[in-house]
DNA sequence: CTGAAAGCGCTTACAG
DNA sequence: CTGAAAGCGCTTACAG
C-alpha cells in the first residue's frame, strides 16, 4: 500500500507538504511542489487512508443511514427510495454512507461510536428512545416522520394530518359518505395516526363518523371485507394509508367480486411508481421522497458544518393524484 | 471519548489485559481481571474505536455493497431487495456494510482502499472493468450477474437461459404461436440477453422464428405495440424479461383496449411482491432474491475466512409461476 | 497470565 | 513555504 511518506520520499520532501497537496492546501505549498507531488500520487495510485484520518482528524466522513428494522424493510419501495436517494447525495457531498439496521436502542449508539460517524440520518420511530440516542451522541442526528413531542430534533416530516384531511374531502365531494380506513391501528409511528386523525376529522364534521369497524387493520379479513362492502349501507370508498395496503386491498376486493372503482373506490397515500401503472391506476394523496431525502440531507450537511444550527422541524406538503380507482358516486343515494 | 487506556488505568492494569478482554481472548487473562474489567467497560459504555482498529490490525471489518449507476437503482425492488438482504447479513456477521454507487471505474478501487475494505460485492454490469477492479484489489469480491468470459471470477447467477426457455414453452403450450419479446436490445448485462436466447431458441425450434419487430425495446410505443398486437397475424402473448417492464406493458396495453389475458397474454421474470398483488395477477418466471443475496454473502465470508478458497460461479434455479396473465388460446386458430 | 515497546498512516499544532 | 514532533487508539510481536 502507497503512502505518505513514499510519496513525499519520492519527491523530497517531508509528509506534511504531501498532506497539503493531498489535502488541497495549495496555496501553503510552492508551485513546483505542487506539480511534483500530484504527478507522484497520479502516478503511483495514492489513495488516503481513511482510518489514519478517522483517527487523527477525529472526523470519519462516514454518515450512517439508522432503519428500525432488517433488511426486509427495503422490500417497500418507500424505504428503499429514501435510502438510495440519502446515500447517493451522501456520496456526492464526499462522504461514505454506511447502513445500520437497527433492532434495539442500544446497537445504535455503539455503531455511531465505533465508527466515529459524523451524522446519522434515520428512519423510522425512534420515538422511545430519541432522548437516550441525542444525549448519548453528540453529533448531527437527522430524523424522519418523528411525532415525538421532544422540540429539540432535528426532523424533516410530511404534512400527514392534511393528507388524511384531502383523502377525505375528496371521497366526499365524489359523493361517497361511507368511508372506511386502512392502516395498522397498532401503529407505533404517529405517521399512520395522523392520516387517520385528519381522515376522521372531515368524517366527523361532516356528520359522518368512522365506526371501528370502518378502522381496518393492515390485512383485513376477506370476510370482514365483504362485510363491510355489502347491507343496506355499505362502504363505498376506502382511504388506504400507504399505496402498498391500497393494491392489496384492490386484490382483495377483487377477489370479493367488486369492481375497483364501480362498486369500490380506494385512495392512497405515497404515490409509488406503480401505483400509475396498475389498473385501474391508482388516486393517492402524493409525497415527494426525492424531496423528503434532500432535504434530510441537506439538513444534516448544514448542521456538520455548524454544530450551532439550531433545531428544525420541516413539514413537507402533500399533494392529491386523481387517477382512475375513485368513482362518482350519483348526489343523492 | 473513553478508550482502552481509560479501562486498563481503572481497573490498574496494562491496555493489553484489556485489548484482550474486549477482543474475547479470555483464556489468557486471569478470571479476576475479567470479570473487574468488563464490569468497567459495561459502566463506561467502551465502545473499540474502528478507525484504529482498522489502523492497527489492517482489517477495517467493512464490506462495500457496489451498486452500479445511482441512487436511482433503488428504485428498482430487485435492486432494493438484494441490498437490503445484503446489508442484514453483513451485519449479521459483524461487519458493516457500506454503499457505494459507481458510475466510472476508477472511482470503485480508491473507494476499496481508502477505507481497506475486507471484501465487496457488486450488483450490475462491470464486465468491461472487470479484471482491472480484480487486479488491483486483492480482497474477496463477489459479482452478481455476470456473464463475463473471464473464469476466475465468483459470481452468483440465475439460469437466464432456461428462464426463457421456460417462458417460451409455456406460452407454446398454452397454444400461442405469435410471441414476443420485451427487454432493453442495448441491455449491456448479459441477463437479459441470455432470456431472450433462451425464448427464442424455443421458438425457432418449434418453428416460429422471433422477426426484429418483435424484439421490443424497454418502453415500446403505443402505435408499435398496437400495430403488433393487430392485423391479421397479430402477437398474442409477451415474454417481459422484467416484471417491472411486464407491468407497464400489462398498462399500455389496457390503454390501448387490450385485454389482458383475453386479447394479450403476458410473461414475466422476477416475480416481485407486486405481481402477484395486481390485477391480473402475472404469471412469471422466479428468481429467489433472498437466496441469491444469501449465497452471495456465504461466499464472501468463504473467502474472507480462507483468502486461497478457489473462484466459483454459482448459477441458480429459476421457476414457473402460474397465475392470471397467460390464457389459453383454442388449440387451432 | 501480563505488559513495555513499536508501529499502523495520517493530522494538529507549532516553529522557523 | 516547509518540516520535526507528538499523538490519535488500537494491535502485533515479543519478552517475561
Amino acid at each position: 500500500m502507497v503512502t505518505l511518506k513514499d510519496i513525499a520520499a519520492e519527491a523530497g520532501v517531508s509528509v506534511m507538504t504531501v498532506s497539503r497537496v493531498v489535502n488541497g492546501q495549495l496555496s501553503k505549498v510552492s508551485d513546483a511542489n505542487i506539480q511534483k507531488i500530484q504527478k507522484i500520487i497520479e502516478k503511483r495510485g495514492y489513495v488516503p487512508s481513511q482510518s489514519a484520518r478517522s483517527l487523527s482528524s477525529r472526523s470519519s466522513k462516514i454518515i450512517a443511514i439508522v432503519a428500525q428494522g432488517d433488511g426486509d424493510i427495503l422490500e417497500y419501495p418507500y424505504n428503499a427510495s429514501m435510502i438510495g436517494q440519502i446515500g447517493s447525495l451522501i456520496q456526492k457531498h464526499g462522504y461514505s454512507p454506511m447502513l445500520y439496521f437497527a433492532s434495539e436502542y442500544q446497537g445504535i449508539t455503539k455503531k455511531l461510536h465505533a465508527w466515529n460517524v459524523d451524522g446519522a440520518i434515520f428512519l423510522g420511530t425512534f420515538d422511545e428512545n430519541l432522548e437516550k440516542i441525542q444525549s448519548d451522541n453528540k453529533i448531527p442526528l437527522i430524523f424522519t416522520d418523528c411525532y415525538s413531542p421532544i422540540r429539540q430534533i432535528t426532523n424533516v416530516g410530511l404534512d400527514d394530518f392534511k393528507g388524511g384531511v384531502m383523502a377525505a374531502r375528496y371521497l366526499l365531494k365524489k359523493g361517497h359518505t361511507n368511508l372506511a380506513f386502512v392502516g395498522s391501528s397498532t401503529d407505533i409511528s404517529g405517521v399512520v395516526r395522523q392520516r387517520l386523525k385528519g381522515f376522521a376529522s372531515v368524517c366527523t364534521e361532516a356528520g359522518y363518523r368512522l365506526s371501528a369497524e370502518q378502522v381496518l387493520p393492515d390485512a383485513p379479513t376477506l370476510p370482514a371485507l365483504k362485510t363491510l362492502c355489502s347491507g343496506s349501507h355499505p362502504v363505498t370508498a376506502f382511504f388506504a394509508s400507504a399505496d402498498r395496503l391500497a393494491i392489496t386491498l384492490m386484490r382483495q376486493l377483487h377477489e370479493l367480486g367488486f369492481r375497483v372503482p364501480q362498486d369500490c373506490s380506494i385512495i392512497g397515500f405515497d404515490d409509488l411508481p406503480t401505483s400509475s401503472y396498475i389498473t385501474p391506476s391508482l388516486t393517492t394523496i402524493r409525497q415527494d421522497i426525492h424531496l423528503k431525502a434532500e432535504t434530510a440531507v441537506d439538513l444534516l450537511f448544514r448542521h456538520i458544518a455548524n454544530a450551532k444550527a439550531p433545531a428544525e422541524n420541516i413539514i413537507l406538503d402533500v399533494q392529491l393524484i386523481e387517477r382512475e380507482s375513485v368513482s362518482s358516486l350519483p348526489p343523492d343515494r
